[in-house]
DNA sequence: GCTTTTCCTTGACCCGAATCAAGGTTTTGA
DNA sequence: TCAAAACCTTGATTCGGGTCAAGGAAAAGC
């Protein structure tokens, strides 16, 4: 119960009002997974959506060939598979714990529930929407940019504009959220350190100079 | 007001049940949108979103070195612009009429007071979900397969299981939709003709095998 | 109908990034 | 603690597809 309280003092389910905050813990339950747990696949008929707490949720589709495609890196205060709520009750994605991490399970019947109330209802279709504005911005970022630049979208998208980032996922984990091989970030960030643009070692990145593209 | 007769009759607004499409009606104004026509600009202001009702519309984005690129074409019975109605008031993409169509028009307040009746919102939230969905794989798309496949999966999108397809788009607006440049469609398409997949003339396509990839 | 613009095609060229391979390093879990 | 597995790096190679250029076809506008 401690850690619901916690949950609530945390920014999570980002836009939507504190009072519709308690609502979702009232209506859900908490799930602690741990690092590369899977928390449903896709094709999997399942009747809850989640929301991210803590880590980073990873969110795949896989193609005929088995090679798998990373759609979005939840942040905390993300919701995720909320698909499920109103059409077939598939996931369309598989969702894989990147980090230990804080998860918050709501059912389906729970919240359809909530949804009559009207203030909740719009922070909700604002998050959808939300997300809808990020896919759109992604698909433009695959068309026209480099893995450079997605590598820097990525960054300011998780993290803002700090200059010290302590990333939770692998170069693995970061090559696949901007669409690339493992192979090609490492030798970008060879090139990118020769440049003093950053430095990356371990888990800590240092931004070295202050990178105001207007993406 | 017989177009609006008309208008009830087709299929529109996919998903929506035949009360709240009569609702939607009632709600809203017909506009008749020429080629080429400008319905609104990525950064414009505006209180209205929009059901494209015959013809196409081409929703773009466009990179700070002026290029377009383009995020979705909008058939007969889709949504778009639905983002307006939760956020800022301001269009995220630009919308253009490829073709001479019949677009819906609905502003934000009629729209809102819709939303209180039940029945309506679901169809509505899942008509967004929807769109996430379909977003949620064209980046699937750009980031594993090739033009080849790229262009298939539109045509059939567009056209279900047709063999034979007219077309309203030119190869250059197709080429966009699919994110290549004319050059490569044409290339591909000549390709194509030579072994015997289809044929392309003017705005006639057929297709002469049958290809049921499992994309 | 004629002119101007836009669209389509084809060729030459180039580049970013994927793939394959292989050795080194770190993490994991028994 | 030690072996196996996963991850990271670097090199060599290949290729899809973008860009530039330029001529021809089609469409739009007057």
């Amino acid at each position: 119960m401690n850690k619901i309280e916690r949950i609530k003092e945390s920014g999570f389910v980002t836009g939507f009002s504190e009072k519709n905050r308690e609502k979702l813990i009232e209506n859900g339950k908490l799930r602690e997974t741990r690092k590369k747990e899977i928390i449903f696949l896709e094709g999997d008929r399942g009747h809850s959506f989640y929301i991210c707490i803590s880590g980073n949720v990873q969110l795949t589709k896989t193609s005929p060939d088995g090679k798998e495609i990373v759609i979005k890196v939840i942040k905390p205060g993300e919701i995720f598979a909320e698909v499920i709520l109103f059409e077939k009750d598939i996931y369309p994605v598989t969702a894989i714990a990147v980090s230990n991490s804080d998860i918050f399970e709501i059912s389906k019947p729970d919240f359809l529930s909530l949804l009559d109330e009207k203030s909740f209802r719009e922070d909700f279709i604002r998050s959808l929407i939300r997300k809808q504005r990020y896919l759109t911005e992604q698909i433009k970022y695959l068309t026209i940019h480099d893995v450079e630049d997605r590598l820097f979208n990525f960054l300011k998208e998780q993290f803002g504009d700090e200059t010290e980032i302590i990333l939770s996922l692998s170069k693995k984990d970061v090559a696949a959220a901007i669409g690339t091989t493992p192979e090609t970030l490492s030798r970008l960030i060879l090139r990118l350190s020769k440049e003093n643009i950053l430095s990356w070692e371990g888990k800590k990145i240092t931004l070295l100079k202050n990178l105001n593209k207007d993406y």
